[in-house]
DNA sequence: GTCTATAGGTAGATAGAC
DNA sequence: GTCTATCTACCTATAGAC
């Protein structure tokens, strides 16, 4: 078990799994080194600081999934003259599931990986997010746009935005909502069925007519 | 109305400030102490802890606004034989500006601290709030139940956090927000504004039939 | 109540042997 | 590339003078 992986992947699985439960700041680069099982200055050695492997943790999982998001997204667009939201929306559940064969738990960590991004670390995850990332975040606002033309770009804006902070802090907390869910209402929930509460959810907010 | 310059108070408005922005575990004792331009070994004499402090932070907003919110979820029922789900979230507006009279941007401020309290501290935070204010949540939770009846409780639970993490984050983002809305759409918002825009969307979610 | 001084711990990062 | 040992910085918390 020891050298099955290099230690810059074991680092990086370790990482990965700490960061999404505890966050990042709440996570020590003695205890992921001991998780991983590898020397602590190896981290400073391959990834340079704690704020590039971090980011290194995160450009793992983006890089598969952007371009398959924005994939999913055109090919939707082929399939349909006008797609309506709850399709586009659930056009990234594929590309999110897909990200369970890269990792076990790998759609959880991921989103919860990109909830704590925007809501820790001052805007520094954001800005690397939308700067290496831009282009397939526009095909998203793109077909959004045009699924729901008689809504003003500026609303548009907006609600997208409140989208993205239901999901992410969703996403934050949902080890505990679970838990929560499962206690009171006998419910036994994974990532996935989070997923599908969610979407009717966000879809009905963005198509809403009225201020 | 406590003196401005009492070092307990001083103490409280330093860190509601620096919690809200930075989060809980990014804010040292000495940054609160120096930015409140106090002794730094008074946070410890007059709070006990910085747990302690968080927790002192977090009450006295929740010891304003709780009882505020419900009081008016209760005259809201005795008005409207069945109110609608926008009237419950909208009445909670005018508890929800009443903060920005303890405190300049106490609004923004009290919901950043919300969310910071629910997704960082392993659940303790979030104890504290629905052991504290449980009434006073299940007041709310009951009201909305009331206005949805063919929501089963489970949806509500869920859609009701959906809604604590769009607001949450939004507020968090506010400023980032209102500047790029100002920019591309010239737009000119205001946090009362910008819950005028989330209540439609929320309410939406929170209705909606299916799945 | 407020201060200085410091204890006692943990953090990220690095030098240098191997 | 990996290790040990260590540096520097910062943290929360407290003891004790005033």
């Amino acid at each position: 078990m020891a050298n099955r992986f290099d230690t810059k992947t074991r680092i990086l699985d370790a990482a990965e799994r700490l960061f999404a439960e505890r966050g990042f700041s709440e996570t020590s680069l003695r205890l992921i080194t001991s998780k991983a099982e590898v020397n602590l200055a190896s981290v400073n050695y391959h990834f340079g600081s704690k704020k590039e492997l971090i980011r290194a943790v995160l450009a793992r999982y983006l890089d598969v999934f952007m371009p398959a998001a924005s994939q999913a997204i055109n090919t939707q667009r082929k399939l349909e003259q006008q797609a309506t939201l709850e399709q586009i929306f659930s056009s990234l559940v594929g590309p999110l599931l897909k990200l369970n064969q890269l990792c076990p738990d790998g759609t959880r960590t991921f989103l919860q990986l990109l909830g704590r991004g925007y809501i820790e670390s001052q805007g520094h995850l954001r800005w690397f997010i939308t700067s290496h990332y831009g282009e397939h975040l526009q095909t998203f606002v793109r077909a959004v746009t045009e699924s729901v033309p008689e809504i003003p770009a500026a609303d548009i804006f907006w609600r997208l935005h409140f989208t993205l902070g239901t999901v992410v802090f969703t996403m934050a907390s949902a080890d505990a909502l679970m838990e929560i869910a499962a206690a009171d209402f006998a419910e036994q929930n994974d990532i996935a069925a989070v997923i599908r509460k969610v979407i009717p959810y966000i879809s009905a907010g963005v198509a809403v007519s009225g201020k």
